[in-house]
DNA sequence: TGATCGTGTCATACC
DNA sequence: CTGGTATGACACGAT
């Protein structure tokens, strides 16, 4: 249920990412912070949330009994917490841009049962389905609860129905929603969360097979108010603002695209990287946007939770092209503009077109003695390590030193969604269907070796040590797949292996071990899978021991200004301190100078302060002293003369 | 054009 | 012994 939750969480981040590109702002630190809380306090040491956790580790504390302190997710939280406060450092731009349908169904299971419209005493689904029945009355009773239910809103516009979004985001808002209220239920610690978790996957299946029905829902006798008040708190501008454009909205329009989730699920798995779908659900070529997705013979029984775990996982960009399907990828047109998504666009999505099954034939023409003798420098997208939750965010760290950040975030910790995904036992319908090309993969490209391929750019030459390593082909120029793949992409396509990079890497060594003995491999395709495994652990390594190096050189240049603030505060006490010493002196010079002044000696003269002096003995009397000026020389000399005089005698 | 930075890879030590 | 990790060193491309 970690994982789960992390997903959620993160379609939590990326709604806000979204209806912040509205203008609508939507704070859930409270509900971040209050998921992680735990988990913040550990991440306090440097680069302890780097070390990339192994997937065996993983998979233990990713049944929700506990949280690694080096747990990835914590970098993937806190590179979502930045991304979103970099996007709210944007401001509130307002994009002539109408988001649909963010309707919030609180779907029970006893719901989908009678999921025919009808009334509730629950204020969100009340207000919900009276915009459904009258969209004008359903803004007044909004506008009437809004103030007594604190930051109750919802969001319809025009086009929102038809957003591919709207969609996903309901699955995401939904959950989210009845994860607090379970939360609110039960004021359990994260780990007793975490063992519910069958149940909470049961509870999401059934809402989206509930949310497939485009009427709506009942919610269940729990004041959702109360969870969304704690979830979502928006400005009051905001909250105007859409109270406008709830004014005029037809909401039933826009419910009534709340169907084919399941075709987005199928849709979403098929994008994720699993072979077995990717007869199902193909990519459509992508026509200058990227988001379209066909989900094409999907039969929605075929749904599993694996696959809606997949979809969980996909992100923001992801929730939007899975939307796309069935006539809405028009309305996404209409629903974001395209110059909000080219930014999304720039993640690293232009590769969707090319997981193509094609690919694999297309490399078959490559001769494998043009490959087998590439050496290092691949450039592995390790990074993107399979599966891992895809967020606009890591992508958009990709271009700063910080890039790495995201690839631990999901690195490592890839494998627990996306090799959950490879059927470990069933690794040989990999054999026809090589994916190098993962979702993740493409979007977590941080390096320079991808991305310029989709654009059509220049070919981009595959840098290789010249001593090591020979061109790519003399004759052959690589097509644009191909140069955006990495070497050991390429070695491995080329010695026919059928497993990916990620695949290679973050698999169990076990299951390592079984595809070393269990396929038949040649020796060369066995050094070859030993290479990648190790080259992309290594890199991963690399790239964490650099960022706890950084950290380590931050924390130093942290304790230096520390330390050199520290010393010019002790320097200025002393300075105090000296003149506080030097004014007490001289005021007791002054007084001292006083009471000689006024004391008499034997003939009645005032004592000279030049050959007398005041000291103030243990038990407070003050006594007149007589200066003995050259006493050291005398008793010196004296000490001499003593000793001549010894020698003498 | 050299400097700098980011990244991948190798070699090695260590666990 | 093997697999994985950490890290210094090197090479390479990009800026």
């Amino acid at each position: 249920m970690q994982k789960a939750k992390k997903y959620f969480t993160e379609g939590l981040i990326q709604l806000t990412i979204l209806l912040s590109l509205i203008g609508v702002r939507v704070d859930i630190d409270s509900y971040l912070s209050g998921y992680y809380s735990p988990l913040i306090e550990i991440n306090v040491g440097p680069s302890s949330a780097y070390t990339q956790t192994p997937f065996h580790n993983l998979r233990d504390t990713l049944d929700g009994y506990s949280v690694h302190p080096k747990c990835p997710e914590l970098d993937y939280f806190f590179a979502s917490r930045r991304l979103l406060d970099e996007v709210r450092t944007l401001g509130s731009p307002r994009f002539p841009t109408q988001l649909s349908a963010w309707l919030v169904h609180q779907v029970s299971a006893a719901d989908q049962a009678d999921c025919g419209p009808s009334t509730n005493n629950n204020n969100n689904s009340s207000s919900s389905s009276s915009g459904l029945q009258s969209p004008g009355d359903g803004v007044g009773d909004d506008r009437e609860h809004l103030p007594d239910s604190g930051q109750e809103v919802y969001q319809t516009t025009h086009e929102l129905g038809h957003g591919p979004c709207s969609a996903g985001a309901c699955v995401f808002l939904k959950e989210a929603s009845e994860n607090d209220v379970k939360e609110e239920e039960e004021p359990a610690p994260i780990t007793q969360h975490t063992h519910s978790s069958t149940l909470e996957q049961e509870s999401l299946f059934e809402d989206i097979t509930a949310l497939s029905n485009p009427v709506i829902h009942h919610p269940p006798p729990i004041d959702i108010d109360q969870h969304w008040s704690n979830l979502l708190s928006l400005s009051v501008t905001d909250l105007d603002d859409l109270d406008s454009l709830v004014a005029d909205t037809d909401i039933t329009s826009a419910i009534s695209q709340n169907v084919s989730l399941h075709d987005a699920m199928v849709t979403s798995a098929g994008v994720s990287g699993v072979a077995s779908e990717r007869g199902e659900a193909r990519l459509v070529t992508q026509q200058g946007t990227l988001f379209r997705l066909e989900s094409i013979g999907s039969s929605h029984s075929d749904v599993s939770p694996g696959m809606a775990l997949g979809l969980a996982a996909l992100p923001f960009a992801s929730v939007c092209n899975l939307t796309g399907n069935e006539s809405s990828h028009s309305a996404l047109g209409g629903c974001l503009d395209e110059a909000v998504f080219d930014q999304i666009n720039q993640l690293g999505l232009e590769g969707l077109d090319s997981m193509d099954s094609q690919l694999m034939s297309s490399f078959g023409n490559i001769a494998p003695h043009a490959l087998e003798d590439l050496d290092s420098d691949s450039g592995l997208s390790l990074e993107s390590s399979s599966g891992g939750p895809i967020s606009p965010g890591s992508s958009e760290m990709s271009s700063s030193s910080s890039s790495s950040y995201c690839e631990d975030e999901c690195g490592a910790t890839g494998y627990s969604s996306d090799a959950d995904l490879v059927p470990s036992k069933g690794i040989a319908g990999y054999t026809t269907a090589w994916s190098p090309f993962d979702l993740s993969e493409s979007v977590w490209h941080d390096h320079s070796y991808s991305s310029t391929a989709f654009l059509n750019q220049p070919a981009v030459t595959l840098h290789h040590k010249g001593i090591k390593e020979e061109p790519l082909s003399d004759s052959d120029e690589p097509t644009l797949d191909e140069r955006d793949m990495s070497r050991d992409e390429l070695r491995a396509r080329a010695m026919y292996i059928p497993f990916s990079v990620l695949q290679i890497v973050n698999m169990p060594v076990e299951e390592f071990l079984e595809v070393l003995d269990g396929h038949g491999f040649s020796p060369e395709q066995v050094n070859l899978l030993r290479d990648i495994r190790r080259r992309g652990k290594n890199k991963l390594a690399a790239q964490n021991c650099r960022k706890r190096k950084l950290d380590a050189i931050t924390g130093l240049q942290e304790e230096v200004e520390m330390l050199q603030a520290q010393r010019d505060r002790l320097l200025r006490d002393k300075q105090v301190t000296a003149k506080t010493m030097g004014a007490v002196s001289q005021q007791i010079k002054q007084l001292t100078r006083d009471v000689l002044a006024r004391l008499r000696d034997g003939s009645g003269q005032p004592l000279n302060p030049e050959r007398f002096t005041l000291q103030c003995g243990a038990n407070g009397r003050v006594v007149v002293q007589p200066l003995r000026r050259p006493t050291v020389t005398t008793s010196a000399g004296n000490k001499t003369d003593k000793r001549k005089k010894d020698k003498r005698q």
